[in-house]
DNA sequence: CCAACTTACTTGTTAAATGCAAGTGAAAAG
DNA sequence: CTTTTCACTTGCATTTAACAAGTAAGTTGG
């Protein structure tokens, strides 16, 4: 018998609203209402950020693009990867208006809100890891919060706009 | 054209390091070269941030502090967790002077520079999940900078001369 | 129109990781 | 001593991940 843990809600996406009471499911399911416990019980894995990341920083949309990402995740996981960041409101996605076949994904704003997380740990990588793209990781160091802003303002231009309120 | 895979990595994973160098492993064992995808591949787990944050904010320092944390880890799953994070250079451990059955754990350097990382998933889960702990994250909000020169001066004064380097 | 191809997935199977209970050995406390 | 504490192992069942293959709906080229 399969417990399914996660309940997945029809993917109607609530606005994020920011230091309040926005709740994607009650704490009671937790393991403990530490705010870091609900991040790694939502994100800690070994690909839900990879896909967060190519959304982001590479302007992926499509489920095909993800499979193709260097990491090369399995077909299912990534699957089930989306079905669990789009229950959570991190993601949205719809069918592509010009080609029946392709549904396009989006990061709502709760999605976008994680790129701080994501900045500090390439930081933390690049500074004591033996890693490339040293490029990003400049212009990271250069002016992280012009960096965050043009993140952000890009998904507004992009995204925000297709994501249902 | 054949599909070229270009795996930097052989495709099963092996056996946890069990040397104690603390030496990270050099970049070709990873999937990518990418400084997020490091990140996630020594982090991205449901328990290794719990154990840092419980170092880091909480001061534990003893195996039954860990195990005995709300979230309740697995005594092999920690015991596996330590032996990792000690691996990658993230924490060191020696024997209690004073207490010849404890061992007793430290963040590195490269432990506490994971600071920031906390900090920004405790302030997403704050912003978007039903979270408690709401002390800790207005302190973070009201001056990010002094609590993360605080976390470090905390270090500073308490571990820093214990880690061996 | 139709065959070939793309896209976004499932399904089946196997390998690995996780969770739980119980046990071990060394050291300390009573 | 005996008991308790501490830091782990070990064994086993369950869950999750990885890999290969297949499928259905939609599109493209002839």
């Amino acid at each position: 018998m399969p417990k399914s843990r996660l309940r997945l809600k029809p993917a109607r996406a609530r606005p994020a609203a920011k230091f309040s009471g926005a709740r994607a499911r009650p704490s009671a399911d937790w393991r403990s209402s530490c705010p870091l416990n609900a991040s790694v019980e939502i994100l800690g894995d070994r690909w839900s950020l990879l896909i967060i990341r190519d959304m982001m920083l590479r302007g992926f949309h499509s489920y095909k693009e993800f499979l193709d990402s260097y990491e090369h995740i399995a077909t299912n996981i990534l699957a089930d990867r989306l079905r669990k960041l789009e229950a959570h409101g991190i993601i949205t996605s719809r069918k592509d208006a010009s080609d029946g076949r392709k549904v396009i994904y989006f990061l709502t704003e709760k999605g976008v809100d994680l790129a701080p997380v994501l900045t500090e740990m390439v930081l933390w990588a690049a500074a004591h890891e033996n890693t490339e793209n040293q490029a990003l990781v400049r212009q990271i160091q250069a002016d992280k919060q012009k960096f965050l802003a043009t993140i952000r303002h890009r998904w507004l231009i992009r995204d925000a706009h297709r994501t249902p309120e």
